[in-house]
Order: C-alpha cells, then sequence, then structure tokens
DNA sequence: TACGCTGGCTAACAGTGTTAGCCGCCGACG
DNA sequence: CGTCGGCGGCTAACACTGTTAGCCAGCGTA
C-alpha cells in the first residue's frame, strides 16, 4: 500500500559523518562542524574531505528527517482506508496528527532543522518530500484541505516546542480542536 | 472597545538603535551588530553602551513586532462582534485570518523574529504576549480553538515564507480551507 | 578650573565555517 | 619488490560572528 522512501542512508566515511552529525544534532541541539568531527575523533578540515560543507550536510540530515517522518506517519496510516470515505476521515486525520506530533516531540532538533528555513531541495533527492507529505492527502482526500492540515499540524508542534503557549498542560485539547476542526 | 497595546517604543539613543536595527533586518533579512552600528555610522562596540547584547536588542524588536502584529489584528476585529455569535464568526476568521498573513508576509524577517525560537519573556514588557494574541481568542471565542486557528495562521504562513508549499498560486485555497475548517 | 559622566574609539578574544597546503599510509601496478 | 598516487588525516590561516577591556575627547556642572 504504501510506496517505500524514494531514499537511500548513505554508505561509506560520509555516512559515518552523517550519523556523527545527527547524535551531535540530537544531543547538544545544533550543529557545528568542530562538534561533528570531535565526535568522530578528527578535526573540523578534515570533514571536508567528504562533505562539500555544512549545508550539504545539513541536507543529508533533512533527508533522514524527511525519510523517517514519512515512514512513521504513513504507517500511521496504513491498514486505515484512504479518507476519502467521510465516516473514516476523523480516525484517519486523529491518527495522523498523534503520529506527527509524537515523532516530532521525540526529535525536535532534527525536525526543526527539517522544517525550518527554506528546503535545499536540489541537494535532496527527488520525490522524498512529495512522499513524506503524501500522508496529509491520504488522510484528508484533498490537496488543499491536506496542506491546511500540515499547516496546523506544523504550526502546534512549532509553537509546543518553542513554550509558545502559555500553559502546555492543555495542549491536548486545542489539538484535539484542529482535527475535530479539519476532520468534519 | 480594544484596549492599547502594553507598550511604549523606546526614546533616546536606544530608540534609534533599535530603529537602525529594524532597518537593518528589514532590508537584509538578518541582523548583525556590525550591521546595526554601520547603519548608525558607528562601530559594533559602541551599542553596547546602550544595549546590553544582541539578545536584548532582538527583544525590543520582538516587542515591536507583537505590538504592530497586534494593533492589526485587534483593528482588523474591531467593530465586528466577539464570535460568540456563530453567524458572525465565520467573518470574523476570515478578517482574520486575512490580516494576519497580509501583516506576516508584509514585514517577513521582523515576524520570523518574532515568532521562531523561544520568546524572551524576562525581556518583554508584561501582558504584551498575550495582547497581541487576544484577537485570536476574540474571533473564535473559545482559548483552545482560539490557539488552534493561531497556529494553523503561523504554520500557514512560515511554510509560506520557507516557500514549502509546491505552488504559492493555490495558497488562497488552502487559506480557505483553514477558514472555513475553523469557522464552522 | 577641574571633575566626572556620556559615548565614542581601537585592540583583542573566542567561536563560527572554510580554504590552502602538507604529509603518512596503503594499495596497486610496472 | 619498488614506486607511484590517492585517500584521509593534519596545521595554519582567513573572514566573520558577538563581546569585553581599556582608552580618550568633549561637555556639563560643582
Amino acid at each position: 500500500m504504501t510506496a517505500p522512501a524514494p531514499w537511500r542512508p548513505p554508505g561509506g566515511r560520509v555516512g559515518e559523518i552523517v550519523a556523527a552529525a545527527r547524535r551531535v544534532l540530537e544531543r547538544d541541539g545544533e550543529l557545528t562542524m568542530h562538534a561533528v568531527a570531535a565526535e568522530l575523533g578528527i578535526r573540523a578540515p578534515s570533514l571536508y574531505k567528504h562533505v562539500a560543507g555544512k549545508a550539504a550536510l545539513e541536507a543529508e540530515l533533512v533527508a533522514v528527517a524527511l525519510a523517517e517522518m514519512g515512514a512513521t506517519l504513513h504507517a500511521a496510516l496504513d491498514a486505515g482506508g484512504d479518507g476519502r470515505d467521510v465516516d473514516r476521515r476523523a480516525a484517519l486525520v486523529d491518527r495522523l496528527l498523534a503520529a506527527y506530533r509524537r515523532h516530532a516531540l521525540a526529535h525536535p532538533a532534527l525536525y526543526r532543522l527539517a522544517t525550518s528555513g527554506p528546503l535545499p531541495r536540489h541537494l535532496l533527492p527527488p520525490g522524498l518530500e512529495d512522499w513524506a507529505g503524501e500522508p496529509f492527502l491520504r488522510a484528508t482526500g484533498d490537496p488543499h484541505r491536506g496542506r491546511a492540515l500540515w499547516a496546523f499540524a506544523h504550526g502546534m508542534v512549532v509553537l509546543e516546542l518553542d513554550r509558545r503557549f502559555p500553559d502546555p498542560a492543555v495542549l491536548d485539547r486545542t489539538w484535539d480542536e484542529g482535527a475535530t476542526a479539519f476532520a468534519r
């Protein structure tokens, strides 16, 4: 039912560097060429023998993030129909939003890296971005509604991560509010 | 009907620095102490005679951004009732979203500065944040729904600014989709 | 007149990303 | 078996961040 992600993780030394960068990002919350090199026991300039620059390294991480997020969302929807049936749409949207929130909050720094700022599309495998966003189309059955739902989910996650809401305890109800609004 | 913003723009040399910082931010899209100083015809270290640091200067700009955005949103809602009347809610939400989008896209860098990353609340005038967010409560008549609507609007703006949507031409319909979803 | 504050300045430092250029190791090939 | 070449490290250095220390000119006031 779900097509696999159009993406293969890099191997060799580049793969090790990307893995180290991911560990650094999730540990420190930020990415530094110096920290990545230290994680590998080498010096920062040596990284440039394998990676074009920080932007290219970040693009690799964006690909990782999109692939994992896409896999999570597709899995959450699988065995649930395609949302054109209005009765099932509410359940699909619920599951999609829950999976989105859970995944994003579990990998805050990676999520931020992948979703804030302009996408380096020229450095990304073609089709990956669309594939990762597909679940919103599947759940809503309409591209406009899908994008709107995505915007809601992204806004919620980013505001929650930034502690923008006064009281984080009541956020569940805010998510529910959006879910019912988009599931009618 | 609308209470004035709990905020007064800084005067004196600090006011000039904040104004210069705003010009730099809106011109270059980013803020640099060097650029702010150059805009004033002085050297970067001299700024520290008036401002505690870059974070404090950014906080001043965040206050400006919140005050202006709040004023815009309150004005868009004024003379429109309070949204508890279901018939008028759709119109209120429409006007609120239109004003939000217009204002944010007109001041992209300022909007980003004020809405991304954690808020430096301890450097902000008390009450300003709540006042700026009030229109969402006014338009929806419910705090949870108000926050959800805000998340949608913020997500849309930020994704639009980052050119995250494939085709920017059809975004009007995506906004409408969210408006109708939240206005039922 | 002299004191001291205001608001500039230069020099310097640590931390970014990045480039240039050097070299040791190791596999392959004559 | 020797030599050659490239892979993958290294140090030094540069430009650019924010920021601190310390100096000094001017000016109002005691």
